[in-house]
DNA sequence: CGACATATTGAGATCCATCAACCAATGTGG
DNA sequence: CCACATTGGTTGATGGATCTCAATATGTCG
């Protein structure tokens, strides 16, 4: 994550607050809790995505398949908001899984009720404009480590910026989100650890 | 560019022919053609990126530096945006340049400006809301190219999708778009080249 | 034509993936 | 409760893709 995404994070944060009571209201109606059992999934491939999932507690991940190999492309934690963009956003298909890797309980809003909500009460578009400037930025922090780190300093990068999840995390599920076979990254572990402790 | 994201063009494309006139003029008013000779800079590291340029005629890039390396993000053609979306969204110093490659004529609109008329017409909130959709979506796919395809399949695919541009563009910038070195595109091409005239 | 940027080609080095063997922990059915 | 399968992680050997450095070629423009 870029320094300065923590700016437009507080934004979001505030904007939230300030909501009226009305507009939460409205939000609540459309908003119910769903819980996953470590395993379940969220979205599968080929489904539609018509809900986002506002993690409460519990641990989840987003990836897709490429020659039936998993490439993990986001994890949520507690406060994220899990979604396949693309297929909310043109609400298409969706390529990729979401799936609980823990047991997991969520907040779940419809998409066609939220577009709803939207032309009702502007600020809600705004709201989901700074949600989605958010990704957009985080995308491209993203592309960024893969174009500008090798495998060992992005790795450094997830557990200094990560440090409280990583150790939740399984290896498999890093080495794919890092881009990085798993040999590679336990090599690189090993490294570390050596280095380390000397 | 995914095949799906025309889709969400095509509705961008819908709302901005169907703005009220009066939103339109207020656009307009925001806004100035801007004329940039070859090798110009509509954007500087360093200076916050206030406007987002609409390129009429000419060609750009974005790119930014690591380690005194130029690493190209994105090339601005005909009717495409350019601004830094970091820097924008965030109005702080852009870390990134964007340039001229081509003499360039743009419709500038101010950051400022465009803000307060998003408050005035919520249509304007929900296009901008629409056209960082669009970028997110973009840079998704950037991420997925670079995760999934080797080196080659990354210039076939380019000229696949960019055909009628890529011959306007110079090795160097193809090669720092594509994370390559201009040597191993340059070998990739004169593979293809051979491989093409069998 | 000369100068400077741009592109090509060659050789060696490096990062990382792959394949394969192995280990440790966990769980499960008989 | 044990034999053994399963899952997740480690370690070693090898090869491939791509980078780097260096030399050469091909513009291109004053």
């Amino acid at each position: 994550m870029n320094l300065f995404m923590t700016n437009l994070l507080a934004e979001i944060d505030a904007l939230v607050a300030r909501l009226p009571a009305t507009v939460q209201q409205a939000l609540d109606r459309v908003t119910s809790r769903q819980t996953f059992a470590r395993g379940d999934y969220l979205l599968r491939q080929g489904d539609v995505c018509r809900y986002t999932y506002f993690i409460e507690t519990g641990l989840a991940r987003k990836y897709y398949l490429v020659d039936g190999r998993e490439i993990t492309t986001e994890f949520y934690f507690s406060q994220d908001l899990a979604l396949s963009m693309t297929s909310y956003t043109i609400q298409v298909p969706s390529q990729e899984f979401i799936q609980a890797l823990e047991n997991t309980t969520a907040l779940r809003t419809d998409y066609r009720a939220f577009q709803a909500l939207k032309t009702q009460f502007p600020v809600l578009m705004e709201l989901d404009l700074r949600l989605t400037e958010y990704y957009a930025l985080w995308q491209e922090e993203r592309l960024r480590q893969f174009r500008t780190l090798d495998a060992t300093q992005r790795y450094e990068r997830l557990l200094r910026t990560q440090s409280q999840w990583v150790q939740h995390l399984q290896l498999t599920h890093i080495a794919s989100y890092l881009g990085v076979s798993i040999e590679t990254l336990s090599r690189i572990r090993a490294k570390l650890a050596s280095t380390n402790r000397i």
